[in-house]
DNA sequence: TTATCATATAAACAATTTTTTATATGATAA
DNA sequence: TTATCATATAAAAAATTGTTTATATGATAA
């Protein structure tokens, strides 16, 4: 009964059903998903420890980045998450994703991510 | 979204949960719940009212009685009620139905429900 | 090394939610 | 009527959750 409130309420929480909405399109780290929400990055990190907890997301570390992605694991947390995004486009989402790209575009320009040394890349 | 947050916020307490699992059997009213749950009755109106704001129940006024029920109109919220009933089955859920069943049991007996008058009856 | 970057964690504070206790309302029964 | 019953509502208190600001950690880069 536990697991079962704890996971509703992880999307009972706007900030967190629009970081389960960026990452529909795939793993993004901490600092991307900083820039779309346009946050602090201790409430970022607040909400992603919430829906790991939760285990609707699961990370991955690379060297210094943490990636964080939609747990695909579960059947009854995949179709939660799936009708949640489905419910979700409004101008807040336009505008995470909107922030997102642009992020990701600044970085790609900004030779991070052009830079030679696999290691020290974001995104790839 | 903020229709979402609310739907999933309703779901994520398991006083609301076990009033819901309660629920799935058919209509009750408040002294029948708050018997079943063993609670003070202002919190277990409270709850009530969380659940209805947020469309998962409905209600139906009869006499002095208020009959609650799942609110079966949309077929997202029966979703999330089936699949959360489906993930529960412990001792407090066994629990709640048996002092359900027993206050029932008892109200029968009591005459108040056998009582000729059909206008001071809460079910039957 | 030392500096910097990405992220986590802790502590203090603010806001929200839940619980309790008391009282109000509206319906029936005496 | 007046009393009683079922339920709601309000106010205060308690508990939980979310936000902010500051700092720690651990990894790379200089």
């Amino acid at each position: 009964m536990e697991e079962l409130t704890t996971v509703f309420k992880a999307l009972s929480d706007e900030t967190r059903l629009r970081i389960i909405k960026l990452l529909e399109q795939g793993e993004l780290c901490v600092c991307d998903i900083t820039a779309a929400l346009d946050m602090v990055q201790p409430k970022v990190s607040f909400h992603l420890s919430t829906l790991k907890e939760a285990g609707l997301i699961k990370d991955r570390k690379q060297g210094k980045w943490i990636h964080y992605s939609l747990n695909e694991k579960d059947l009854f947390r995949r179709m939660l998450i799936l009708s949640a995004c489905e419910r979700m486009q409004d101008g807040t989402i336009s505008g995470d994703r909107k922030r997102l790209n642009s992020f990701l575009g600044d970085k790609e320009q900004s030779g991070k991510v052009v830079d030679l040394k696999p290691k020290s890349r974001c995104c790839g």
